[in-house]
DNA sequence: TGATATTTGTGTTTATTTGCACAATACACT
DNA sequence: AGTGTATTGTGCAAATAAACACAAATATCA
């Protein structure tokens, strides 16, 4: 294990949810042991990668034998922190918002929406899923109150960098962009983008190409 | 420009949705001018990377000056290939699909969802925003009429596999898969992942580093 | 006009990331 | 026990990506 100050690279970290995904995978067909290659050959990515990524965080795996799957998601479930569950809240209830709502996938990766939020007086104290959409009003007041650190904003382009601010002066720390715009938030605030139109641009490069 | 027969790496043409996007967010707030370090600030890139991701393809700018915004976003529409509408089949209309299809900002950049599918026989001739879905039964068929080479995955897990094989045997070449599974398909076919669970892991990685 | 400010595109350098290859270890089987 | 096969973790080399830094071009303005 490299175990020196240096940071470990964030494309290392990339792609550690997809490892524990695959093997999540893995381990729900009922299978118990798996390598470096078969992993590899599953994912796309060489078997020396694999093992290299996995070197930066310990030792895992067994010469000869490989990795045992469910000791393998245990220690990424805790190299990733997602050993407990984190609260999300929900920014935005209109289609996307909704849809994430109504997923059940996130629990047993380490999430749970907790609050959802919308400024529509016609929405307000309406039922989403099981939760009763919050007045976005109320949003600093009870994101603190809850210790609500992470955030999925799914409002309109034009309000996302105004509502980004209120998140950051809840306290948040990490945000799930689905609005179509770069939004500037401080350094020490994370923000990933989910925007699907970014990504079939990048495969009509290629497309175009043939 | 570089303009030997090497491939633009992929990390660059990844970048290249963005710049597009936020040239396109200025130029809708009425700017005409813009310098690599402008864009630089707004996006959190160095001016240096934008200015060498941007002479991968072209002279764009002018010394002194910087990029004229309504041309270098007419040159990234070309780059990228969406200086025409792709056709793009939505399959599986559960909460997510639903989303994209009410969706309304494909359009203007390059994309219109021009068939939807489902395996519900309850959804199957149904309404879905301006759609009428159609029976999976018929993917195939309709995909290969109409030549759609793009789709939206929005199955669920467990069928997530088996409808990408079909996908690709409808002679699909993009798929942007909404499944929390890794799919397998031929080399020649691209696909893409959104799954925010994995941006979330991601996310929590460092937030339990603080 | 000429002096000063900007800003690009790119050759070069530095840093990061990936891939290679192999010793060390474990297992299976005779 | 011994032989053959599989697989890891890692030092080192190669490939890739990012940053630096500067000549050349443009704009501004006294």
């Amino acid at each position: 294990m490299e175990d020196n100050k240096k940071p470990i690279p964030k494309v290392i970290i990339q792609r550690m949810p997809i490892y524990l995904r695959e093997l999540s995978q893995m381990d729900f067909q009922g299978r118990t042991v798996t390598s470096s290659h078969e992993l590899g050959d599953r994912l796309g990515f060489s078997p020396a990668q694999i093992r290299k990524d996995l070197s930066h965080f310990g030792v895992f795996g067994k010469q000869g034998t490989g990795y045992e799957i469910s000791h393998l998601i245990a220690q990424l479930q805790d190299i990733l922190e997602v050993n407990r569950v984190w609260k999300i809240a929900v920014v935005g209830v209109g289609d996307i918002g909704s849809a994430l709502v109504h997923y059940t996938g996130f629990q047993k990766r380490g999430f749970e929406i907790s609050r959802v939020f919308d400024n529509d007086q016609n929405k307000v104290h309406q039922p989403a899923g099981r939760f009763v959409i919050d007045d976005i009003a109320d949003l600093e007041k009870i994101l603190k109150e809850e210790k609500i650190e992470i955030a999925m904003l799914t409002v309109p382009t034009q309000h996302a960098q105004e509502v980004a601010d209120r998140l950051v002066s809840a306290g948040v720390k990490a945000i799930l962009n689905y609005a179509a715009i770069t939004i500037n938030v401080p350094e020490h605030v994370l923000v990933e983008y989910i925007d699907p139109a970014t990504y079939l641009q990048m495969m009509t490069y290629y497309l175009g190409k043939e």
